[in-house]
DNA sequence: TTGATTTGACCAAAG
DNA sequence: ACTTTGGTCAAATCA
């Protein structure tokens, strides 16, 4: 499965997905089967643009060379350096880069942000950008800009309306995203500006002020995905230290299925999201809403990431892999050694797949 | 007692 | 055609 050295753009079809560590160039590549029309103009409930949109934006819009940081600049500065594109593949994503470093996934297409994740724990997280940015930003200064400019892209999409998919938030699965940004582009959502595959952004924007809005808006509203979900199946992913978690929405037609990545801690490092909702979000908040993966949005980890695609939106990052993140930097040539903390001692400690996270 | 979670096994897809 | 890996199923267990 890691295979795909080129872009996600070509995932399979079940739920592409687009990971944001990757260096490539800030322009998504949504998988041609038009997902994303298909989810912003498909069913109207939970179909939910994709966050991919507001992330990017950002992306897409800076051209990898240009001075602009996009986030996967910053993500790619982090990361220290572009692997070859073996290493892109999904195996070795996790295993250079997620304990390494960003959970960011490294997959291709795939992009991810903290969900649930505030940008400001984005911004807080070093994992994203361990220690300073190559662009000579800390971290913190470049996540902050980072989000800045996602939080504009959103809020922009906000007022175009015709970004809807950006804060695909609303996601499928819910986007961990502040719950009116959610709310406000499902309603919006348009395939309009969806119907590309790739989907690029302006990021203009000045920064920091809206960053603080920003993240004051997902610090409010953590991300809760505001459906049901029902977990139905837990695998360890070979490349991946951390057990990923399958679950199906619990709605009765309800087709969307999510799969969780989590730390030891039980921190989300990547949340994909498959389907569209044939149902409105329970808003109410069912038991759910604070636990399967919203929950770890939530719980106030500062780890969340997400990625949208047309099927499937992908949240990654965790705290702790940030954390990694920094670690690797430091450390990219041992892979998965970098995970000194707690994680990888919890692995060590039980390498085996099944551990089970509390959830 | 019911529903959700856990977990090993099975199946399918991809390499 | 085989091997590997991911995804799903279903029985057992737990709350």
């Amino acid at each position: 499965m890691a295979e795909n050295d080129a872009v996600t753009s070509t995932e399979p079809p079940p739920a592409p997905r687009m990971t944001v560590g990757q260096l490539q160039p800030p322009t998504i590549a949504l998988p041609p089967r038009g997902g994303v029309d298909s989810i912003f103009s498909g069913s109207g409930f939970g179909a939910s643009p994709g966050p991919m949109t507001l992330v990017s934006s950002f992306f897409s819009e800076n051209d990898p060379d240009s001075d602009c940081r996009s986030f996967s600049q910053l993500l790619a500065g982090a990361m220290a350096s572009p692997r070859p594109a073996s290493e892109n593949s999904s195996s070795i994503r996790f295993r250079q880069s997620r304990p390494a470093g960003l959970v960011v996934s490294q997959q291709q297409g795939v992009f991810t942000i903290p969900p649930g994740l505030s940008p400001a724990s984005l911004l807080d997280s070093p994992g994203l950008f361990p220690g300073q940015g190559p662009f000579g930003m800390s971290h913190q200064q470049a996540l902050a800009q980072v989000t800045a400019q996602a939080v504009q892209a959103q809020a922009n999409l906000h007022v175009q309306g015709n970004f809807p998919s950006s804060l695909g938030i609303g996601l499928p699965g819910s986007a961990p995203f502040p719950a009116f940004i959610s709310e406000s582009m499902q309603q919006n959502v348009t395939s309009s500006a969806l119907d590309s595959t790739e989907i690029k952004e302006p990021a203009q924007y000045s920064g920091m002020e809206q960053r603080s809005q920003l993240s004051s808006m997902i610090v409010d509203k953590p991300a809760d995905d505001g459906y049901n979900w029902r977990k139905y199946g837990q695998k360890q992913v070979k490349g991946s230290e951390f057990p990923r978690s399958y679950y199906k929405c619990t709605h009765l037609n309800c087709p969307v299925k999510k799969k969780v990545e989590r730390s030891l801690d039980g921190q989300v490092t990547e949340i994909i999201y498959k389907g569209q909702h044939n149902h409105p979000p329970p808003q109410k908040r069912s038991k759910e809403s604070g636990n399967s993966n919203g929950n770890l949005a939530s719980q106030g980890n500062p780890e969340l990431n997400m990625n949208s695609t047309n099927e499937g939106m992908t949240f990654s990052l965790s705290r702790r892999d940030q954390e990694s993140s920094q670690a690797t930097a430091e450390h990219l040539s041992s892979d998965e050694e970098e995970v000194g903390n707690d994680e990888t001692r919890e692995s060590e400690d039980e390498p085996d797949a099944k551990r089970r996270y509390s959830v």
